[in-house]
DNA sequence: ATCACTATTGCGACTCACTCTCAATTATTG
DNA sequence: CAATAATTGAGAGTGAGTCGCAATAGTGAT
């Protein structure tokens, strides 16, 4: 069933963003490390999007060697050639995302922190059409929601 | 030609911030300071998005004596009660303008690092309607478009 | 499997926006 | 003007993220 990536299952497109790491480092002339591997590995299989520091949390159970230093330098170069997200919401601390799943923007409960995903074609719309109209491309875009439960009534 | 609140042309809403000041101050217990009038009028005579730091160089030619330190803390205490509102970019720094304009979001042009404000109601629903379907209400939300000017073809 | 080469790592020092502490100053009320 | 307490300036402190460096370990060739 290829075509299929709606939600991230436990190891459903792990295996292919190990396979993205492993082509980027051979086209740059980096190298495919046991800390690059693992580090990419877990941040595609966490459904929710963790800081550096909740991030190293998980990677130290699996291999307790690995620094935060690398998952700092590990964000950085994954991010910049577009194998993960960075994000940066209302607390002002990087959380990161696998890439590979398609555009999406977020909405932060406020009161659980919890991070919903949503996808808005007419808002993508619009924005082009705004751009367009100042006279400019888009090279990027943030949008965050910042909600609480419906009051009840 | 009141009602009239298009640009901020120099000292336009400035008189009506500096009322709100002391409205706000007299209602908290809070003290009508030199500082904080000038840090209050120098940001709203500020058509730009200046951080602390560039607000402070713009204070201190008007009162070399008033620490950035200040400007931080005034920032803080105007923004807890709407009076001024920050946004934090892609570069991470927090950045400050006067409230009392209408709702805006911002293009930023990468290339010049210029703040260009828009409007669009059309987002402004579409907003409510997803932030509803999830069973949220809305807190507040943070829209950015990073921009470069369009290729000439 | 071993080697030479050099990218990457772990560590701790460092940066930089921003916050805090505290003694001195000053707005406010009477 | 005096009493009171909020505010200030200066500088120390905080914390997320970065950097320099010696040690480690992928990689491609032998
Ligand atoms: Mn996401
Ligand atoms: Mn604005
Ligand atoms: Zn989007
Ligand atoms: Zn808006």
């Amino acid at each position: 069933m290829p075509g299929d990536e709606k939600t991230q299952e436990a190891g459903g497109m792990t295996d292919n963003l190990e396979k993205k790491l492993e082509e980027l480092c051979k086209e740059k002339g980096m190298r495919v490390t046991e800390q690059r591997r693992i580090i990419l590995k877990i941040l595609s299989d966490s459904p929710d999007h963790p800081n550096a520091e909740e991030l190293h949390r998980r990677v130290v159970r699996l291999a307790p060697s690995i620094s935060i230093a690398t998952v700092y330098r590990t964000m950085n170069t994954l991010e910049s050639y577009g194998l993960i997200e960075r994000h940066i919401f209302a607390d002002g601390r990087a959380r990161y995302e696998a890439g590979g799943s398609e555009h999406h923007d977020h909405l932060v409960n406020v009161e659980t922190d919890e991070i919903i995903e949503f996808r808005c074609d007419e808002i993508e719309e619009l924005q082009k059409k705004i751009a367009d109209e100042h006279g400019f491309d888009i090279v990027g875009h943030r949008f965050e929601i910042y909600v609480r439960a419906k009051k009840r009534r």
